[in-house]
DNA sequence: TCGATATTTCATGTATTATGGAATTATTGG
DNA sequence: CCAATAATTCCATAATACATGAAATATCGA
């Protein structure tokens, strides 16, 4: 990961809209949501919906495919992680107790 | 954590400069470091950089403190890890070993 | 107190980004 | 093939963010 790429994925999530999208996919799972079901779900224009889309997936955050007349999304999980670790790294400064409690707080999520 | 606060967070870190500034801060640990030595260290104009760091006080992931002439910025662990945690909260849309990666990445930033 | 250093504040021009309307492409069912 | 549904693209406008120059405030050392 570097600099600019870390920028374009936070610009990506550095909005209401798309972050709701985001996290709504997230917790969606692997089978993902359909871009009629995002919208109606966070009651957004479509079109204004398809350009946030657009940018989580230009970002990396998130992909699609094609299915029937809709199209689904998904978010990628391994992109969030490397994100994150990119805004984490080395976080310690060479006290781990540092950052214990992040680590601790994201093996809770996961339950 | 809610969602605008959430999206400051997002947006304070969503650009290069202060990204690069906030890593240094993780990476620098409890001491943190001056202003000026933040701004020597990225080729920062001075007040360029006080607007950024303005913009992460706000955002709550980093303090600030006056020492001397100086003033000295430290990033806050509990923040971020509260960002984090709003990122990824119930990402496993009932699948654990979906999310399993993002935890095992982030005990690694830890060593 | 005076000069030097460190940092911040203010004002401003420029560029980027978000949003909504209208038209367009893609797919299914009759 | 035609109508309906789903999603996207194009375009104009409004709002926001960024970097810079000049001036102001705070602290230290002589």
């Amino acid at each position: 990961m570097e600099l600019l790429e870390a920028t374009r994925g936070l610009s990506a999530l550095a909005q209401p809209s798309r972050l709701q999208v985001f996290r709504l996919l997230i917790q969606a799972g692997p089978e993902g949501l359909a871009a009629g079901d995002i919208a109606r779900s966070l009651t957004l224009a479509p079109n204004t919906l398809t350009a946030q889309l657009h940018i989580l997936v230009e970002a990396g955050l998130i992909h699609s495919e094609r299915l029937g007349r809709n199209v689904i999304y998904r978010a990628d999980p391994e992109a969030i992680t490397q994100l994150v670790t990119y805004l984490v790294e080395d976080c310690c400064g060479g006290r781990p107790e540092v950052c214990a409690p992040l680590s601790a707080v994201l093996e809770l999520s996961c339950s």
